[in-house]
RNA sequence: GCGCCUGUAGCUCAGUCGGAUAGAGCAACCGCCUUCUAAGCGGUAGGUCGCAGGUUCGAUUCCUGCCAGGCGCACCA
């Protein structure tokens, strides 16, 4: 679906690309025309800085150009005014009742609206949180969760047919520690050097134990409660509304001869080499600082083995961009994952794309609560969300940029007042749903089948479909910049927008004033305007609430 | 030493592809409920966009250098 500032500014191009023709200005045809919405309600509903940037390749005055243009964008329908300002901005200004169309667009388009075809034709593998099962999710993987749920929504929105991926490393030493750490628990003996402290430990080790009272290696212990933390992931994570189509193990990885084929494709690219009996991809071939073991001198696997074969693996599947959500202290993977889709053969500016989150600090009572999942002190996921809910959490860690480090402060969150945008927002779409509950009582009509679109002339009503007309392109930017924080930052915004007009425009008839088509246009309005805050909190696997 | 991220109002943070008078919430102050949900609305006050150069019609935005803070540079996982 185009937008209208989509529609617009493709008229505007062709109305440029006229006066080209003509010889009115010189240079070359732009291939889009940007549109911006200004903040000053005086400089129009929409503008556009086309006339400055084509003013230095055609050697003109940019206000002359702007001149020629203005009697062309006046004439496209649906614009009432086009004004020139300042050093040649083109403010332009719509017809009211063609905008106020947009209610119609909306309300027939329903969970539809705003949704695109950007990325139509797209398989994305999204892969974010890929914790160790060797503990309960902290507030790192927290933030990942909200941000890369949320991510998959928003991509999906775009067209994209995305597929959301928990990668489990369930190998390795730390592994085998978790298991010797449950073991040690469990038979009263002391946690091994390095091992997993915290109580989570010894829940585990009575709940394996009262399973299986025969228990008794660590192997044991370890598959018995790699099993049950695994499922309390899995568990937790489907309350926090986040949802994975594939958990992939890194076992079936080395099961499946995964990273054996990885090899021998690398191979035939011509980048692994042998030093000293271990095996090496010469990553520094692209861009990496140093080459990379991937079969030791002792014959075992490095974790770099396994990273390598997943990501051929995931390719091989058919996906054609890797998405990794990575936390802040892993920002060297970088290179070394680019680096090793360029030695497979692949574009890593296009098949590879790697998110970094900056740490999250969690305050309470005005301290820091330091994160240490070996000491056992952690914040975990469950925790959050004991203390603030779901909606509050997803909501507070989305609407950030995940550059950004970001300080949660418990206690305010726990207010729940209006400090929580999403409270702010949830309400908005809840004093909708009262308002339309009153219009069902008093028998005025909501939908399409009475709308007067002439009826809204209002500033304020302008104003609210303006803000609902931009909610497509914030779902494309979102999407395109794999920023999930664009929409929560809009959906502030539009609340704003409504708030406003709700307090300058009565819906309902005041006393005993007659029903008419004014109340009803209203009535349409808001109903347009729940839609999209319902769909765009939908984005962020955040609640709709019919009442607060 | 090298690399990534950050630096915007008292606090927490937005700021679109470079655009017009840099925004929001909280905190402060002043107004608005005898009719739709006041979890709301309106107003006042609050700024060297870390510092210094550069690019240009125009820089919070792009480039370079510097300062400050966070994180990372394994034949660990």
């Amino acid at each position: 679906m185009s937008s209208l500032a989509d529609q617009l500014s493709a008229d505007i191009q062709a109305v440029v690309a006229d006066a080209f023709t003509r010889g009115e200005i010189q240079g070359e045809v732009p291939s889009a025309i940007t549109l911006e919405r200004p903040k000053n309600r005086d400089h129009g509903d929409y503008a556009t800085s086309i006339a400055l940037q084509l003013a230095k390749a055609a050697g003109q005055n940019p206000r002359e150009i702007a001149a020629i243009l203005q009697k062309a964008i006046a004439s496209i329908a649906g614009v009432s005014k086009v004004d020139i300002a300042g050093p040649g901005f083109i403010n332009i200004t719509l017809d009211r009742a063609s905008q106020a169309e947009l209610v119609r667009i909306i309300l027939s388009n329903k969970y539809e609206y705003g949704r695109g075809n950007g990325l139509a034709g797209v398989t994305i593998n999204l892969e974010f949180i890929s914790a160790n099962p060797t503990g309960p999710l902290h507030l790192g993987h927290t933030r990942w969760a909200a941000v890369g749920d949320s991510l998959g929504r928003v991509l999906s929105a775009a067209g994209a047919a995305v597929t959301r991926e928990f990668y489990i490393n369930d190998r390795g030493r730390q592994m085998d520690l978790f298991g010797q750490s449950v073991q040690a628990a469990a038979q009263g003996k002391p946690i091994p050097e390095d091992g997993y402290q915290g109580d989570y430990i010894n829940d585990l080790a009575a709940e394996v134990v009262a399973a299986d009272s025969n228990i008794s290696t660590s192997e044991e212990f370890r598959e018995a409660a790699y099993k049950v933390q695994l499922a309390q992931q899995q568990s937790v994570l489907e309350t926090f509304n986040t949802h994975f189509d594939i958990w992939f193990s890194e076992r079936s990885l080395h099961e499946s001869k995964a990273v054996d084929h990885a090899l021998d494709k690398l191979r035939s690219q011509g980048h692994v080499f042998e030093v000293d009996g271990a095996v090496w991809l010469r990553t520094t071939d692209f861009g990496d600082d140093k080459d990379r073991v991937i079969v030791k001198e002792d014959g075992d696997l490095t974790y770099f083995a396994s990273d390598t074969a997943y990501y051929i693996n995931k390719r091989e599947r058919g996906f054609d961009i890797c998405i990794y959500m990575l936390g802040a202290d892993h920002h060297g993977y970088v290179n070394r994952l680019k680096a090793t889709a360029a030695c497979a053969g692949d574009d890593p500016a296009y098949n590879v794309e790697i998110l970094i989150g900056q740490l999250v600090k969690i305050m309470e009572g005005g301290e820091e609560l330091k994160l240490s999942k070996r000491a056992g002190t952690i914040i975990t996921l469950e925790e959050l969300v004991e203390k603030v809910g779901v909606d509050a959490a997803r909501y507070t860690l989305i609407r950030y940029p995940v550059d950004t480090p970001m300080v949660m402060d418990v206690d305010v969150l726990r207010r729940n007042s209006n400090e929580n945008p999403v409270y702010y927002v949830q309400y908005a779409h809840a004093r909708i749903a009262a308002v339309l509950r009153n219009t069902v009582e008093l028998g005025i009509a909501s939908g399409l089948e009475s709308f007067d679109p002439s009826q809204l002339i209002h500033d304020r009503e302008n104003e609210l479909l303006g803000a609902l007309a931009e909610y497509p392109r914030v779902v494309a930017g979102a999407a395109q910049f794999r920023e999930p924080h664009r929409v929560a930052r809009y959906l502030e915004e539009l609340a704003g927008v409504y708030h406003g007009f709700y307090a300058d425009c009565r819906v309902l008839p005041l006393g005993d004033e007659a029903v008419a088509p004014i109340h009803s246009a209203r009535a349409a309005l808001c109903a347009a305007t729940m839609q999209v805050l319902a769909n765009g909190l939908d984005l962020l696997g955040v609640s709709a609430p019919e009442r607060m």
